[in-house]
DNA sequence: TTACAGACTGACTAAACAGTCGGTAAAATT
DNA sequence: AATTTTACCGACTGTTTAGTCAGTCTGTAA
């Protein structure tokens, strides 16, 4: 019953299938059921529309990866937390992590703050450089680490996107890699 | 005077400023100071232009890679050889190289035949075969182990295109990156 | 029970768009 | 030299598009 919620439903499996442009506001308004004056109700633009999509779901990926991860024993076990979260998150919500994936690259992200970026990611960056000062891991700069994993994380999600494995299986290969990526920053 | 790379270069500075759908294709035969049926005649629509925009930067791509790119004394220094020439690549071809960024998450993508791609993967693959073969890397499926170098790379690159650091200072950060990237597949 | 606010509608419009077309000029083929 | 083919032009068009607007419906609270 919530119509801005069925818009964003709507938009972000068109925008998955057709592109930003690709797909009319029409249509989004068609597949979601409402009249179209009822979306530039609730989203002033087309890119009003794209932008909060992106914030609505990178808002519930944060959601969903602080409530899952927790703060293990070793330092080791809680980036591995990290990374096996954020793999299950895209798998769980699979177009959402390809909405993301585009729009990552596309103009419209010249428009999120980077001051906002910054801020969520300063808890990573907190984490790395705990690790970096515990003589834990490779002494580089945080960014570069943090770019590092994720390019690793984005690099395994493409791979089991990709693929059809049973869930053993898919638990060998996250727990493969991710021995690979903790050689990589140790 | 070549009228159709005129059109392709103004088509793909066009891209990576306003996205596919965000530029018409009248500004971008202004642009390349064109007519606007010119744009037809060489392409029969605009997903066409895309679409070989995108084969024409990859063919450079490839050229400029094995020539580059030559078989060195050890396996690991080709391995080297390789990622070094391909962030070169994309340091020096930055809009060739968001570009593709966008246009691989994009739907366009979808419109590439996936016999091409995976015969353009194939020297890798082979190659990566090799190094299994001979104990020189970790026995992962190849498509896997190129996911992640590629992943890896591609986080490399992203790092160096937000920063703007010497000649020196960027040979560095490669070669860091990747004893890392080894330490990952070995 | 009336008054008001905000949600919601869908027909509408002005602008923008991809692609066409009738034509010219030059190059290639005969 | 004649003919055909190709490169190129830019005004034009039918359609599609984002966004508007005048007004209806629904809930709430005075």
């Amino acid at each position: 019953m919530d119509k801005r919620k069925q818009i964003l439903d709507a938009a972000l499996k068109l925008f998955v299938e057709y592109g930003f442009h690709g797909t009319p506001t029409s249509l989004i308004a068609k597949e979601a059921g409402v009249a179209n004056g009822t979306l530039f109700h609730y989203f002033a633009t087309k890119d009003a529309l794209v932008i909060a999509l992106y914030v609505d779901i990178k808002s519930r990926m944060s959601a969903y990866l602080s409530e899952q991860v927790e703060v293990q024993k070793t330092f080791k076990d809680t980036i591995r937390e990290q990374y096996i979260a954020s793999v299950f998150w895209a798998l769980e919500n699979r177009l959402e992590y390809r909405f993301t994936e585009q729009f990552k690259t596309s103009p419209f992200f010249a428009q999120i703050a980077p001051k906002e970026i910054e801020e969520s990611l300063k808890p990573y960056y907190d984490m790395l450089n705990r690790g970096i000062s515990e003589n834990l891991i490779k002494p580089q700069p945080v960014d570069l680490l943090f770019t590092l994993i994720s390019s690793q994380t984005s690099g395994l999600n493409q791979y089991l996107l990709n693929h059809q494995f049973s869930k053993t299986k898919q638990h060998q290969v996250i727990s493969d890699t991710f021995e690979m990526l903790w050689n990589m920053i140790t």
